[in-house]
DNA sequence: GGTCCAAATTGATACACTATTGATCTACAT
DNA sequence: ATGTAGATCAATAGTGTATCAATTTGGACC
């Protein structure tokens, strides 16, 4: 007693074409044979074929030139230079703005876990906004390898941009450890909670685009202002 | 075909169904045999079949194109149960297992963003572990809408497991905030921190695949025992 | 370089037929 | 009242075939 049963023609070819993308055999820029030729290859009508090719378009995975031929149109995401900023206020949402508060290049501590393949770093130390309201310290540690002087003018808004155009350096993914800290004791004095006491931190650890470990992180943020939030699906 | 039973034919079809979605044996996207077929092989009237699809539209699971078929809705999240838990020991890893200590339905209090259209809700009360390690208790509130009673004997070592077979729900995303709270008075002893301490503290609200929020939950954690993980990319 | 034109190709539309769900109705059982 | 069976017809989607409009492109020519 099967409860399946088969796909209309026009989905089971965006899929077989969605598939043959997805393996490469179909690369971004592409051209498809002309649609004539297409549905006689399949079998099947020049009007069921548009029905799929249309379906791909939708998708933004085909641009169709008329007159010309129909293009493949796979290209990677693009990616919000803000993408991994997880701290948000208690009702959601905020401006996220950075304040550089020191940079210095330093042999690695002993106790950062370890990353990249320099024996130095550049330490960078921030005040992070939301809205104005200061809501969390941050030190990053990217490796020495990258480049030989950071100075505090040369950084933007964001790190994750400076990153790409200045270095080249693509951090593509990230693992974020939320646990318990203690305030450090170079906070300014704008960040509310006082040196030493208990505040959630976030411990980072980010990967760039070669596969290479290019930076660690520590993030302590005031549990009033902010809230580290995932977003899961 | 379908067993006598206490249920109607077509809530009992529907739950078949359910359980195949579940099972993964119909997956999203695919199409189901047409009516008259699939009635004809269970013996069943179309009226009948078709009350009971109805259902499973109205739960988000079905979608029917008229004079095309009926499609499967259900993206289900990775196969394992655990994708939605987040807690790992500060190495890495961990088992996960739950101890219920207890279960209640009560009016909903006050203090819980919207969640449901039950103005009443399930209580579940557990003590989650990592390998073997005491980690954090949480408190979870199930809208009282997908059934009556719960048990303690009912629930699975999976919360979520518990929701697909036995409720129909399927848990599709979530948010977690992540902040500073105080551990609760009901806390076992097992768990180190002791009451009223400060512990971090994750607020998960949850949806189901008819896009209504259906769960509501509070979990502290042992920073000594547990981080709170998430990998981005 | 520009212009023109034929060929190639997709865009748009129409018609016909088949398959399938949507809607409605009647009848019977509990 | 609800559940179930059975039937009929309306409406929509899918598929095939065909025709013509509109756009692009390459090549010839100046």
């Amino acid at each position: 007693m099967p409860q399946n049963g088969s796909l209309p023609l026009y989905q089971q070819i965006s899929e077989l074409l969605i598939r043959d993308i997805a393996a490469g055999r179909l690369t971004d820029g592409a051209r498809l044979a002309p649609e004539r030729d297409m549905a006689a290859g399949m079998g099947i009508a020049v009007g069921t074929l548009r029905k799929a090719l249309a379906d791909l378009t939708t998708k933004g995975l085909l641009e169709r030139v008329q007159g010309s031929g129909n293009y493949i149109r796979a290209k990677t995401e693009v990616d919000s230079v803000y993408a991994l900023f997880r701290l948000e206020l208690p009702g959601g949402g905020g401006l996220p703005t950075a304040e550089v508060l020191s940079v210095a290049r330093l042999a690695k501590p002993a106790d950062l876990p370890p990353f990249g393949t320099s024996a130095e770093a550049h330490r960078i130390r921030r005040l992070r906004r939301l809205s104005g309201a200061a809501a969390a310290v941050e030190e990053i540690w990217l490796d020495g390898s990258y480049i030989d002087r950071i100075a505090a003018e040369d950084l933007s808004e964001s790190l994750y941009l400076f990153y790409r155009e200045r270095l080249g350096l693509w951090i593509q993914r990230a693992e974020d450890q939320v646990g318990l800290g203690a305030v450090p004791g170079w906070a300014p004095d704008a960040f509310a909670p006082p040196s030493g006491t208990a505040a959630p931190l976030i411990e980072r650890l980010s990967w760039a685009q070669d596969g290479t470990t290019a930076e660690f992180s520590r993030t302590w943020f005031d549990p009033k202002t902010a809230r580290y939030v995932a977003r899961i699906r």
